[in-house]
DNA sequence: GCATTAATTGAGACTTTGTCTCAATTATAT
DNA sequence: ATATAATTGAGACAAAGTCTCAATTAATGC
């Protein structure tokens, strides 16, 4: 998967770089949920001089070759980097009152974005389908406490 | 429509304030992709001591009543405050390039919904369904840029 | 290997977004 | 009208994200 990246990064004609890298072997390795501020730390375990300033640069270059795709960017609390390297989708639930994140596979989107592409003459690259409300914990809460 | 949103709130015990009201009048004529930001100023239109912090406490009122949903807060450029108050979800393009978002109607996730909910015991309120990537303008422009 | 060169980097100033506290205001019920 | 508790604005604060610029470094050709 890695390899994949590292590929298409040189096909385009960028370096290939420490920082970079850094930020790849964390991306690779740190599951689809995290944000900037996470990989940041992350990375600058890996190499210790990494800048905030580089983690955005590179999120941004991974998002203009379709690599990656930020969700939720800025949130303080549940700040989330979503990055589906690994699927054209990505399909989570979202726990309104907690913030917690449940994942699921199923996919019911194909043929509605043929559909969208060929109106609308759009390009699709990816696509989020989040569902949002109360998760199994919560919903038992929510009466108590209020 | 603001009937209902007015009603709701007194049902749940809330007061109907001015700054409030100043609040929902723009979210009613002001589509469904405010920015916090652009509520602000709009708000301040038309009661000009409106503040920051409560235009983020009425949409978080509001979000809490499960009349809207923020969408993408944070962001910088496109920071998007998805209201999503008149449909239980919520469909659009959004161009990675420029930007710009296409809404659309269809929605296919009714099913699936129903499916999730009992498998995952979460009680499910509404759904964000995003397709990303060219418009096509910038499907256009990409190449000759670039 | 070494030099050249243009892409990339880190530091840090800066802007914007979002949160919080507290004293002053105000909608509501009596 | 008064009492009371919810709500407000101001402004301090914290965190997220952007930008500039001089210094570094990966790639290319020798
Ligand atoms: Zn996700
Ligand atoms: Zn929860
Ligand atoms: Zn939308
Ligand atoms: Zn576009």
């Amino acid at each position: 998967m890695l390899e994949t990246i590292v590929e298409r990064l040189q096909e385009a004609g960028h370096r290939l770089t420490k920082p970079r890298m850094a930020v790849l072997q964390v991306l690779e390795t740190g599951g689809e949920h995290l944000s900037p501020a996470e990989i940041l730390a992350r990375g600058q375990a890996i190499y210790p001089a990494l800048s905030r300033a580089t983690v955005y640069r590179t999120l941004e270059l991974l998002s203009e070759l379709g690599l990656l795709r930020l969700i939720h960017p800025g949130e303080q609390r549940s700040s989330v980097a979503c990055v589906a390297m690994h699927h054209h989708g990505h399909h989570h639930l979202l726990c309104i009152h907690c913030g917690c994140m449940i994942p699921f596979e199923e996919c019911v989107v194909g043929e509605l974005e043929a559909t969208l592409s060929q109106r609308l003459g759009f390009e699709i690259k990816g696509h989020l389908l989040e569902f949002y409300g109360l998760c199994k914990e919560c919903r038992g809460h929510q009466k108590v406490e209020q």
